[in-house]
Parts: structure tokens; C-alpha cells; sequence
DNA sequence: ATTCCTTATCGCAAATGTACGATTGGTAGA
DNA sequence: TCTACCAATCGTACATTTGCGATAAGGAAT
């Protein structure tokens, strides 16, 4: 195993900004991220009327979105409602911040 | 072709930020900016001993840091000098900015 | 025209990303 | 306990990304 992502030695704060860019790296995931900013939070059901992609796609979308670190869900049952993580956003937002200069 | 990057009209703003988004998605690359905004410019062998990757490798992601428009390469035989493409950082920065609340 | 140095591109292999439909899982209420 | 609803996960298919070595391409100087 040495090909694709061969482990390189960087900084705590670039590798972190990498996971957060690549988070965002896709434009539907940055349309969410701005719908539940808008809205504070939201359901996954919500979100797949707004799109037009299967349920399995959008649950995808935020499962990369969680695993950066940027939302969280919280239980609503039979719902999940997702929110923003606001610390983590606020990390994000001051690594970007840092890193233009 | 509706698998991978299906055709939705998501605004300007949304796409061009996940482009920018996507060229600093490899800490590789980041890394490589930082470098190169030390620097002001540099050449690409210089980054070849920088960094423990071929120089075919470096050259790719020089490419794709070039196609999202963040840097720029100058002739100077017989090496090349890249540098900060700075209009496009200034706006990728104001995008990010945008996003960020 | 030829040679030399630097960088880009090609061809390949493996990993990851993106999308879908189908299935499973988890919680609240009947 | 059973059912119904919603969301997560599985399995699949194809595209893209990441890495390498090898080769081609570009410009300057001889």
C-alpha cells in the first residue's frame, strides 16, 4: 500500500484543512450545508425534496458532511434532524481564514 | 451518463466554490501553496526535493492547482516559475469568506 | 541542427468517490 | 409485540483521483 494518499508527514492544521476543502468539495454538499444554515437545521426527508437524488444519495452526503465534522443529528423521532456543528464550523472557518493570508 | 456529477443547476457561486474547494481537498497541495505564498513563487523541481513524491506527481497537482485557476506558471527557461494566481486566490478567499457566515 | 536541462504528459494500477435501488435498522405509537 | 415510518447501510457499477516510472516536449545555449 503505498499509492493514493501516501503518508506524508504534514502539519496537524493542513491535514485538517484538507478533510474540511474535501468536505466541501462537492457542490450538493455545499447546497446543503447552505440550506441548513439558512434553516438553522433540518430532516433528511427535507433535504431529499430539495434535491433531486435518491434518499440513499443524500444520506451519503451526510454521512461525509458528520464524518468531517460539520453537522451532528440529533434524534427526532421518526425523524432525524440535522444541524450544523458550530464548533467545528467555527474551526473550519478559521482555518480557512488562516490559511488565506 | 447520470453516475458521478449528475447535471444539477446549482448556482455559480456553489460550483466555483466547490472547484476551489476541491483543489485544496489534498493536504499535498495545501501544502504546496503555503509554500508557494512563502515563497512568493517557485520552481517545480524545488518542490520535487521539498516534498518525498515523484516529480510526475508533483506536476499533476501543480495541473490541477492550475486548472482551479490558483496558480499560474511563467517561463523562465529553462525552468518554470509558478506563483500565486492572486485574483483568483483574492476571490476564492472571498467565497470561502461568503460561506463561512 | 544538436544537445542539455527542466517540466509536462502518457500508461498503468490501485484506491476513492458518486450514484442508484434494495435492504436493514431503529424508534414511537398502536 | 407489532407495525409504520424514516434514515442508514449494503451491494453494485462506473468515474475520478492518486501515485509511479517512462517518455515526450519545450526552450536556450552550443
Amino acid at each position: 500500500m503505498d499509492r493514493a494518499l501516501k503518508n506524508i508527514n504534514y502539519k496537524e492544521e493542513t491535514k485538517e484543512l484538507a478533510v474540511f476543502a474535501k468536505a466541501l468539495a462537492h457542490p450538493t454538499r455545499i447546497a446543503i450545508l447552505k440550506h441548513l444554515d439558512n434553516q438553522t437545521c433540518c430532516f433528511t426527508g427535507d433535504l431529499v425534496e430539495v434535491f433531486p437524488l435518491a434518499q440513499s444519495t443524500i444520506s451519503q452526503h451526510l454521512k461525509e458532511l458528520k464524518n468531517a465534522g460539520l453537522i451532528q443529528g440529533e434524534l427526532k423521532p421518526p425523524k432525524i434532524r440535522y444541524c450544523i456543528n458550530q464548533q467545528n464550523w467555527n474551526k473550519a472557518k478559521l482555518l480557512f481564514e488562516r490559511f488565506f493570508v
